[in-house]
DNA sequence: AGCAATGCTTGTCCTATGTCAACGTTTTAG
DNA sequence: CTAAAACGTTGACATAGGACAAGCATTGCT
């Protein structure tokens, strides 16, 4: 896809910067997702809690990479997920109304958009796939092959969380291998 | 939306019916996904296998649904998993070439893919956080508020392979309630 | 820099659930 | 309509991995 300069302009000119502290929760569990966020600095995670009271973690974002709180974005429901900043983070971030004026009057970031919805979708196939009737090796074995990124920023704890292990089952595999 | 009928009748045009026998694969593992189905009688399941041999089951579809292995579809990669027809079925199916013909022609058309790529992704993602960290018995009563159809319209070998728990498990869960 | 809080590792114990097998029932295909 | 195959149920058993706790290491606020 090719951008002339002038349209990157327009675009990037309804990218406001935001900052985000170390473990700020961008968005509650409640609340309807209004912004979309793209990462120049930090990381992000959506997450939520099961009824046990443990965290599950669905989605870690890095530098370069968009993040919200999708299916919210999408229906404007409560989010029912948490959007919470890993570490101290810089972002920039377009409002719903904005995005979705771009998304309809500009061919190009149509197309994008497209792509963020057909990419989210693949990964979260894969994901279902690679886990369900996975053990914690396999699990692991799959994380490292797919999202090695995941084992590297962020910390076991989280990690686990994503994997549906325990933090100790993580650290015992880990130490196999 | 609003459809004149002499656009949907354009639009129907490009759907041929196609029938399929019980059990019958569509789609194997190593091929590409070519065409985009529709339900007007029967069921249809995505699955595939673990590395020891057991069937993970990804998604069922039923008379009014639109089902295909979207993953291998969007990006023609052979689609690492199976479509198969669980009872002898009438579709209606549309090539790819025709699908996106219509998608880049017809604006309402754009907009119900967004809408497929949108639930498809919003239901991925409810599956995730349905699904993990909960115990088998959690899973069930998911999918009896979720997907009731899949307990009442499949077998319980297919249903527990899509709740990633063994039929006895599910057996035994059922007769606990 | 220093202390407090958080996270990692590893031990012991325990439970949910998978495996396997046997048996009865239902379904299917010819 | 019937034989064969597939499915569902249930019991006995085995085990992966969760819970919890203790001690050590690391991190991060001020």
């Amino acid at each position: 896809m090719e951008i002339d300069s002038q349209t990157l302009d327009a675009v990037c000119s309804y990218f406001k910067p935001f900052k985000a502290k170390r473990n700020e929760i961008l968005l509650n569990y409640n609340q309807v997702s209004r912004h979309y966020y793209f990462i120049n600095k930090g990381s992000i995670r959506l997450f939520t809690n099961t009824q046990e009271g443990h965290e599950i973690s669905r989605y870690f974002a890095f530098e370069g990479n968009f993040v919200t709180a999708l299916p919210s974005f999408i229906d404007q429901q409560p989010a029912e997920e948490f959007m919470q900043a890993i570490e101290s983070s810089e972002l920039l971030r377009i409002s719903r109304e904005d995005f979705y004026h771009l998304v309809d009057t500009m061919p190009g970031f149509t197309k994008i958009y497209t792509e963020i919805l057909e990419l989210g979708f693949i990964v979260a196939q894969k994901r279902i796939y690679g886990f369900q009737g996975s053990d914690a090796m396999q699990k692991v074995r799959w994380i490292i092959q797919n999202q090695p990124k995941i084992l590297v920023r962020v910390s076991n704890k989280l990690a686990a969380s994503y994997l549906g292990i325990s933090p100790s089952t993580l650290s015992r595999i880990k130490a196999k291998l």
